[in-house]
DNA sequence: AGGCTAGGTTTCCGATAGGAACCGGCAGGT
DNA sequence: ACCTGCCGGTTCCTATCGGAAACCTAGCCT
């Protein structure tokens, strides 16, 4: 070991951590995968996300946006109409989000496979 | 929008989208960061990851482990030694994770700043 | 015998996640 | 005029999670 650049990222109060554990979250990576390629409103955040409850992708929308990587549009029309879209911050993550879903989606199934091939329990002393 | 490739990835119980909730956890990016370099104990991660405690870096391992991302190594000896390492499957997550560390070392600041300069409550009717 | 080591589990309790139900304003149907 | 539906958001409530600290196992050292 040892070769790990300056001790930061480990450091679990430093900046660099703060912003893992900021997109390291259930929601985070889908929501922001859903507004990569422009904006888009909650309503069909909503129908794209499987799963998501309007609960989580508002909160989920204001953390991100509290931390400036998306922006949110609230237009006064009749319906209500919110759009969110990336900051230009929020664009530079566009790359790091897309290689973990591309990573998904390649190695989705092996993941899966892995678990029913082995289970194993561990019992550290079986 | 409607450029998004096959309905996948949103689907909620599809194999990418389980595999991105496998990683999008607060500890198992660091974790798996930790091993990035090669096989590490249980005790060396502990004082490298700041703020982890001894429960949820077993569970995270255990986790990642059942998944085959990490391979379990316990020798028998006097006082245990246990090693983690990563599998081949897991070593292909390296790229992905760098790319999301080294984007957290880049904006890390900008992260917080963004915290203190916008906290704007929203309140959506301001 | 008692203490040390290293990895792991258990216990307890505060914090969080998440679904369902509700709110508010206005347009349109009847 | 009233009821209903649309959209985004919030509130309520409970199940689950996270984390600190104590405990466990097993063998060597003193």
């Amino acid at each position: 070991m040892s070769g790990f650049g300056p001790g930061d990222f480990f450091l679990a109060d430093c900046p660099a951590r703060l912003a893992v554990e900021l997109i390291a979250d259930k929601w985070t990576v889908v929501v922001l995968y859903g507004l990569s390629q422009g904006p888009v409103r909650h309503g069909e955040l909503i129908e794209l996300i499987g799963g998501i409850s309007r609960k989580m992708l508002t909160q989920t929308l204001r953390r991100l946006e509290a931390h400036g990587l998306i922006r949110r549009h609230a237009y006064a029309e009749v319906p209500p109409r919110v759009e969110y879209e990336l900051t230009p911050l929020g664009a530079t993550l566009i790359d790091p989000i897309h290689m973990l879903t591309e990573w998904a989606r390649a190695n989705g199934d092996a993941v899966l496979d892995a678990l029913d091939t082995g289970p194993e329990p561990v019992a550290h002393g079986e």
